[in-house]
RNA sequence: GGGCCCAUAGUCUAGUGGCUAUGAUGUCGCCUUUACACGGCGAAGGUCCCCGGUUCAAAUCCGGGUGGGCCCACCA
């Protein structure tokens, strides 16, 4: 190969993404016997463009599995994509103009699928253009067949464990997406609302109660009323029924602390429901159910003459009402905030409805437990996954009145309501299209069997990603070889729901950990420091960056992020990429020019050869420590260092003249220049190859690839530390070295002169010990600065034919 | 209301008890030097957020505050 000038990475990093899904660089060798290293990222999905946060977490779990690909590790790096879901839903009803609901669900999932494929091959590529390096053969949908399969199968499992239920209960529900949704789908929404005092009547007695409520619709709903039991104004009215305005009906007055004294009038209303705590009022205190609203947010029979209005065309008329009828106090003006939908931002209502549900709000000790078996990099993100254990309130509803999904796998005896199980041989089914496994219900005999309509929770699925992705059921060896797995990588927001139902699932189904370390990555801000967001038009787009810097550019920003913390997006960074890529270039270059028609073989070492191999055996302990620790934010900034500043600014100035001058050398000299620049220039490049993988390989490929026998820097052996390579001695003389080096730069710089302009004397002042120091790389000092003499003397001073002397203190 | 993280030159950042506080970027000066001007050398730039404590010694450990970010809870 020809040594270019410049590197271009648009070419380079195309050409080499090519080669390596070529070459099977990245395959997974299952009968290897080497130790594995597996890694569970987190499936895209399909809806969605990638985003520079994307860019940044995959390129940050990849820096990890290149590193333990180069330690001799046999690699299994799965990559699965989510299609499954409200999410894809829309995105395929949108693009295909057509309606999930009008169409039998097995053809609507046959065009999912066919469309998904197609997004999927642009997302492949997108995410391929990171340059990251998972084994595209193993792969995975989350609507395809396979995991359709899993997924059934867990939900099979689990019930004959005695885990889930179904059952009517008030679950959190969208109106606007007509489905249950999951307490960790709620999002936090400012709004400004009024407090309505209203007056609501005594039983038996002409006083008045004034209760202030923002949901004046939920009146006909209304089960009770609620008075803190230390709040002496009430005292006398508990026990006693309140009368409900324009409803017309009583209601009791009871007592319960979490009536707030200080908020509103002190008394509080109790609907079916307004929210956590009418349920829990509700179930506390045996309460009637009173439904005032439908599924699709309209009020149903039971408001009476406001019978199919809108909930808040409803609020709106009673509202009216109630002021026209004198029972309307006064109105507040608030913010307050509410629970929305986050797919679609509409608020929620509370209603009861039949859904599955996984028990497990008993097993929070042994999910604490697992909590604390997983290692977490870094430590403190475990309090987030503690928190949220601690926290639950709601075992975790699996069904969704969607359409597109994985379906749950049952019927249902019309008569006796027994559930009757798809056979785990005819998995995946799809109860609505296929027959059930009998023809009559096995409990009372009756012949009418209903299919289950309800589709499960996407999370319900993607939290089986390690199952899937080794074969559960299906190939228990594999599976057992692989399970734990070694890593997950995960962000940060993701912790209570993807991580969290993950842990659930293996500990239910297998009594294990789906991994043993965690990795969690932070979020890629804007410039400012400010999250991203569609609203603040603030997304940085990767493709963009790509294009114009190149992945490697990008990877060297994503691996300035400490592991778990937010970075922000800075051009800037990006320009230090590259020039740590055009550094490494032009390096390179110059080590393979003189490198020419070398052979590699050990021989014995200048002293100041030694001096950088000792330094960097050090890098390369530290790096790898680093590295096993996840923390490749200190493996890249060392590594950085070290190649500019001892490497390029110092050693390869010093070496210049053995290379360029061998005549003046003797044989060993000039063969130990060779040996150590070969070595030395090889292990940078190996260092860099996980955080930098296109540019590493171009210039392995140059040369070192040949000579080393392998097709790839990427399955070559990461860079042993040796503890024969530690020569303090060595260290000491060559620092000593590059301070005189400096020293002189200094002094010429200072003088305005050029840093090839040669000295006539240089007089160095040092103690003997340095003095016999300094002996042994006396000629590199000499070399280096360009002086014609060395002296050591009492005095000083660097002498220049134009007659300017400093002197050099040691 | 509870918890977690963070605060270091204009900007980003390293540093978890011990030299003159790291590096990058930006600014300024100089240097065309056969790897690289996408470079090299050098300079300027800091109350290490504030107050108190522990210690021979604190950017670092402890307590309190201030400011920022995030998670959870509450939200009649």
């Amino acid at each position: 190969m020809e040594l270019s000038k410049h590197y271009e990475p648009k070419e380079a990093e195309k050409k080499w993404q090519a080669y390596w899904e070529k070459q099977g660089i990245y395959r997974f060798d299952p009968k290897s016997k080497k130790e594995p290293f597996s890694c569970d990222t987190p499936p895209p999905t399909v809806s969605g463009k990638m985003h520079i946060g994307h860019a940044m977490a995959y390129s940050q779990a990849d820096y990890v599995m290149r590193f333990q690909r180069m330690l001799g590790k046999n690699i299994f790096y799965p990559f699965g994509f989510d299609d499954n879901g409200l999410a894809t839903e829309r995105f395929v009803e949108k693009k295909c103009n057509i309606r999930a609901r009008d169409i039998p669900r097995p053809e609507f999932i046959k065009i999912c699928l066919n469309e998904t494929k197609e997004a999927e091959k642009e997302l492949k590529k997108d995410w391929s253009s990171l340059g990251i390096s998972p084994d595209w053969s193993i792969n995975y949908r989350t609507i395809d067949e396979w995991c359709r399969k899993t997924s059934q199968r867990s939900f099979l499992d689990l019930y004959r464990k005695g885990r889930e239920y179904r059952k009517e209960a008030p679950t959190i529900w969208c109106p606007k997406c007509q489905t249950a949704i999951a307490q960790v789908e709620l999002e936090d929404k400012e709004e400004t609302s009024f407090f309505n005092h209203i007056l609501f009547g005594l039983e038996n007695s002409n006083k008045k109660l004034e209760i202030a409520t923002t949901r004046p619709e939920l009146l006909p709903s209304c089960v009770a009323v609620f008075v803190n039991p230390d709040d002496k104004r009430y005292k006398g009215l508990i026990g006693k029924n309140a009368v409900v305005p324009l409803f017309d009906y009583k209601v009791p007055i009871k007592r319960d602390k979490r009536a707030d004294p200080e908020k509103g009038t002190g008394i509080v209303m109790c609907c079916t429901f307004g929210d956590l705590v009418d349920i829990e009022w509700w179930s506390a205190y045996n309460l009637p159910l009173k439904i005032s609203i439908t599924i699709d947010g309209v009020m149903n029979g039971l408001a009476g003459k406001y019978k199919g209005l809108k909930i808040n065309d409803a609020r709106k008329e009673i509202i009216e009402d109630l002021k026209s009828n004198n029972f309307m106090v006064k109105q507040e003006q608030i913010t307050h905030t509410l629970n929305v939908h986050e797919r679609c931002g509409t608020e929620v209502e509370f209603l009861v409805t039949k859904q599955w549900f996984l028990k497990y709000l008993d097993i929070k000790d042994k999910l604490l437990e697992a909590g604390n078996k997983l290692n977490w990099y870094p430590k403190h993100m475990k309090v987030r996954y503690d928190n949220w254990v601690n926290g639950l309130q709601w075992d975790w509803c699996l069904s969704r009145q969607r359409f597109y999904g994985v379906p749950i796998p049952v019927w249902y005896c019309e008569k006796c309501d027994e559930v009757i199980l798809a056979k785990e041989e005819n998995l995946p089914v799809d109860p609505t299209t296929d027959k059930p496994p009998v023809n009559k219900c096995p409990k009372c005999g009756c012949d009418k069997l209903i299919p289950e309509k309800d589709v499960f929770d996407t999370w319900a699925t993607s939290s089986l990603s390690p199952m899937i992705a080794t074969k559960w059921k299906e190939d228990d060896k594999f599976f057992n070889k692989m399970i734990p797995m070694s890593l997950r990588s995960n962000g940060h927001d993701i912790i209570t729901f993807w991580l969290f139902n993950t842990v659930v699932k293996m500990l239910l189904h297998e009594d294990k950990l789906p991994w043993k370390d965690v990795m969690i990555n932070g979020h890629a801000l804007d410039p400012k420091g400010k999250k991203m967001s569609k609203s603040k038009g603030n997304i940085v787009e990767p493709k963009v960056v790509l294009e114009k810097h190149g992945s490697d550019a990008m990877r060297f920003w994503a691996a300035s992020a400490k592991l778990g913390s937010d970075i922000p997006y800075q051009e800037k960074e990006l320009v230090s990429g590259k020039k740590m890529m055009t550094k490494m270039w032009n390096a390179s270059k110059f080590a393979i020019m003189n490198l020419k028609g070398y052979n590699p073989k050990k021989t014995k070492l200048e002293i100041i050869d030694k001096w950088i191999f000792s330094k960097l055996n050090k890098l390369i302990k530290a790096c790898t420590d680093s590295f096993l620790e996840y923390d490749f934010s200190r493996t890249k900034s060392e590594t950085e260092r070290f190649f500019w500043q001892q490497f390029c600014d110092n050693y390869l100035e010093i070496v210049k003249d053995r290379l360029y001058n061998s005549a003046d050398y003797s044989k060993e000299a000039v063969d130990s220049a060779h040996y150590t620049l070969y070595n030395t220039t090889l292990a940078i490049l190996k260092l860099m190859a996980p955080i930098l993988p296109h540019i590493t390989e171009e210039i392995y490929h140059l040369y070192f690839a040949e000579i080393e026998g392998l097709k790839s820097i990427h399955v070559s052996d990461w860079p042993k530390y040796q503890k024969g390579l530690a020569d303090e001695k060595a260290e000491l003389a060559g620092d000593n070295a590059v301070s005189i080096i400096s020293a002189v730069r200094k002094f010429k710089s200072e003088k305005n002169l050029s840093l090839n302009k040669p000295i006539k004397t240089l007089i160095i002042k040092c103690d003997e010990k340095t003095k016999k120091d300094l002996n042994s790389v006396l000629k590199d000092i000499k070399k280096t600065v360009k002086a014609e003499e060395i002296v050591f003397g009492d005095k000083a001073e660097i002498e220049c034919q134009e007659d300017i002397k400093l002197g050099i203190e040691m």
